[in-house]
DNA sequence: GTGCCGAAATTGGTTGGACCATTGGACCAT
DNA sequence: ATGGTCCAATGGTCCAACCAATTTCGGCAC
């Protein structure tokens, strides 16, 4: 027989109900990010459960990043949110050693291409508008501030994946940016790092704006080798640096 | 003055301080996924704060997948924790299935084409012949079973995402598998789903076995392509069946 | 009237204690 | 050996307070 066919029955599901009524009442109440939650307090009371239930739902919502909470001031909704929202809790082992780093650039090269190809391909004149303006910030920060622009860098990468249309770039390569950076705010005492990939966020920007995901995909390439290279040339200045 | 060298002061970290020792107690106990962690009331006692705050720790754990609570029986660890991993969940905001599904295969284009044309060049000869095992194990039950055969196609992939040597490929993918069958046993009820996958499995150990970086990657991106092939004609399937 | 300050109300965070529902093992009867 | 019963352990829920951060608002100085 089949063992499938009989699966276990859900006897109590509390904390899950609240969330779901929470997902509808977001819904119903048209409430946006940022928009914020009601009491918790009068959440309990409404939905005719303890206080306590209702935190543990909220603290599920927020350890998904979907809510944030505030003490003294309220809840407040981080992300949309709808009934029909899938979850996925993604682990990953990541060590501060050469070979880690070297492996998130592998994922980040492989994703980083794609979403630029994608980008090149879906992009609308308002897209490539906003690109353009997040890299021009980026160029002026960089040039100011003597190639410390990580912030701004990051905000055009992510103006990119945004326009790929598809979320996932931007969460995992975040997290592969967070694996990265995790130890390292100048990775490896290598004072210019990133400096060699700058000249790439223009390029990608222009085969973006060209509509050419080949040409895109390519310098996404170019820029992520870069990094690459800055890298090796950090652990061989550790070596030398080892031998005296 | 840069102001992330002053990080604020957390006056208030209960729980995330509760997750730390935890996240200790696992490492030095040796702990393994399946093993029983100490009872909620002893953690309570043991780390000096209240029980309910000991739960909405594990909550937050339970949310990332990470530990799984049976009631009158206890908690147990789901997954590794080490203090130095990265949890994360992965938000598909997706209303409509089909996009959900095709984002979850626009990572994996890119992933899979990257792990294979690392496997290509990194591959001994004995990945080689475990791959080439694989593949002889997963052509034999496609033939017998008549086309089901996931689970010995999954065991394929894994042996080339593993000799890539890079682990976040089989951690990343994994996630992205498991998002895509997580509704279906037989996806938008297209029968011979993912038989047209079947050939490019052995023309992608072909390319490896020869050593052929670009080769592998252009064989992975046809299999995948076959797959969003797949998933169109059974939306198309789907759509035709909303018309009668 | 304007602007500042402090008290009070609001809200999330924590505590301790109680009870319920489920589980799993010990013990017993058949 | 099988099934039934009881009981202790454990997670799930509830309640009633209090603490800590934030916001609100009224009164006071100017």
């Amino acid at each position: 027989m089949d063992q499938r066919s009989l699966p276990p029955i859900q006897t109590t599901a509390r904390d899950d109900a609240v969330l779901k009524a929470l997902a509808e009442f977001v819904g119903t109440e048209g409430l946006k990010p940022g928009g914020r939650l009601p009491t918790e307090r009068i959440l309990a009371e409404r939905l005719r459960v303890s206080r306590n239930t209702v935190r543990e739902a909220l603290t599920r919502w927020e350890g998904l990043g979907l809510v944030e909470r505030r003490q003294g001031s309220g809840t407040y909704l981080k992300a949309a949110v709808s009934p029909d929202m899938l979850h996925l809790p993604l682990t990953l082992a990541g060590g501060n050693d050469f070979t880690s780093l070297m492996q998130t650039l592998e994922i980040r090269r492989a994703l980083e291409a794609e979403a630029a190809a994608l980008c090149a391909e879906r992009a609308s004149e308002a897209d490539i508008a906003e690109i353009a303006r997040k890299l021009d910030i980026m160029e002026h920060a960089f040039r100011t501030r003597d190639g410390m622009s990580s912030e701004e860098d990051w905000e055009f990468h992510q103006a990119i994946y945004k326009v790929s249309g598809n979320p996932l770039f931007e969460q995992i390569i975040a997290a592969m940016y967070e694996l990265f950076h995790r130890f390292w705010e100048h990775p490896l005492g290598v004072r210019d790092f990133g400096h060699a990939s700058f000249p790439y966020h223009r390029t990608i920007y222009e085969r973006i704006a060209a509509h050419d995901p080949q040409g895109a995909r390519d310098e996404a390439l170019k820029l992520i080798a870069t990094v690459e290279d800055d890298l090796k040339r950090g652990v061989a200045k550790l070596k030398l640096a080892d031998l005296t």
